[in-house]
DNA sequence: GGGCCGTCCTTATCACCGATAAGGACCGGC
DNA sequence: GCCGGTCCTTATCGGTGATAAGGACGGCCC
């Protein structure tokens, strides 16, 4: 029987958890598969095909099938896709890494209009609700990934990643990195999520308020550019912008 | 004159804008220098290494000096200083695929340090702290990696991330892309940011508030369990921290 | 039956990568 | 005048993703 695409997929992703994104190379797959390894590319054009696969199989197999997301109800379906996604990044090593860079499925679009549609009929925007996605969407790539390039040179270093006396004159930071060493990441990832929700559903409550009169400034901050080079002592500097 | 760190750094940094990271080669950096490229290997023992002083070479020409960080301004310099390391991490191609992974250096902890005093000082415990300037940290690093992902590979191929006809039932979802396409990122990276410190606000407020009847337990979050599959219609899974 | 075409894989090879070994040139100090 | 450290060269290693060219095998059509 003659290789399957989905055989290779899933073997790539075995290979990706025992090796990691480094061993993952096309002769090791290959050999893995009882092939020689130009074989291979005659199943995907290139190793960055394979790889978005691999990336588009990961969320696949993690992420809840296609369910109608509730207007009322946006903050617990953010939050449940949002540890839905970590976990299934979670699930591979080097998973965050993996991902990076792919560009959304076609197949994955309609879920994606489903959310906006969602968070709509909530009261956003949809270029609002657009950067809701984004901006949770990045904090979890930002956070898995360096939460699992934390754990790997944890994995194969043995030195600690601080020195206690280079923390000796700091003590905050020696209980922050305590809490690095071994907290729970969930809980913190949780943090996170949670404040960004928050900070969401009052964005919410503000804009759906505006909407009704209409006039622009909801400002409660002087409208400033963003800082060019990041001079210090700024004001925040950030503008409401609808309309 | 023999060859300075320095001097290789910041060829390295020019290489890098010029050849973006895949063309960053030790052969094309040596022959960049003069030189040939083992003779790189006596100023750095790895190519990890000049890379990490890539890293903080990049953020430290754009990072504003030390400053006291006041507590009662902390939504300010949170902001500011989120703008900087995203317009420094900006400033080179790849700039956050380099920047991943690196550990603090120790000259950056003591920032580090004043930071979580003077968020502490504003009211959170030091664990709360750390987990403010993790999430935000992590916000940006996810941010500018998509950024410039999405930015190169703009570059090099042609064909629109989306053929219009795949959007075609999908009119939310074309408005957002549309956004994407041309938006100013700065204004949508403005809003992740500014909707994260809001949230943020709240918290202190709430942790604060409870601090004063509380036996500072350090009660922990309570761990909440991550949806094992995501089941739909869970609830947010998160309690208020404060007892 | 014989030729042909598409499928799926092999062997051989390319250009390039990070890294190491071994040694040569230069220079100041003893 | 030689020695040791500094800084670089040449030669080479084992590995990478990728391509070219062709062989084996099956089904299909004349």
């Amino acid at each position: 029987m003659a290789l399957q695409r989905d055989e290779v997929v899933r073997t790539a992703l075995r290979l990706l958890n025992e090796e990691g994104i480094e061993g993952l190379t096309t002769r090791r797959l290959a050999r893995e598969l009882g092939v020689q390894s130009p074989a291979l590319y005659w199943h995907f054009k290139s190793k960055r095909e394979l790889l978005d696969l691999m990336a588009e199989a990961m969320l696949a197999e993690a992420l809840p099938p296609d369910r109608e997301p509730e207007p009322e109800h946006w903050p617990e379906w953010i939050a449940a896709d949002a540890r839905a996604k970590r976990n299934a990044l979670l699930a591979y090593r080097d998973g965050a890494r993996v991902h990076a860079g792919t560009l959304p499925t076609e197949e994955e679009l309609p879920a994606v209009e489903a959310q906006l549609s969602a968070l709509c009929r909530a009261g956003l925007r949809p270029r609002t609700a657009l950067r809701l996605l984004l901006t949770v969407d990045r904090y979890i790539m930002g956070w898995v990934t360096e939460e699992q390039a934390w754990r790997q040179d944890a994995a194969d270093r043995e030195r600690p990643p601080f020195p206690d006396d280079a923390l000796r004159e700091l003590p905050l930071l020696r209980e922050a990195v305590d809490v690095l060493r071994m907290t729970d990441h969930d809980a913190d990832f949780e943090y996170g999520l949670r404040v960004m929700i928050e900070g969401f559903r009052a964005e919410i409550s503000r804009e759906s308020a505006s909407s009704a009169s209409s006039a622009s400034s909801a400002s409660s901050v002087p409208s400033v550019e963003p800082a060019e080079s990041g001079g210090p002592g700024d004001g925040l500097g950030w503008r409401h912008d609808h309309p």
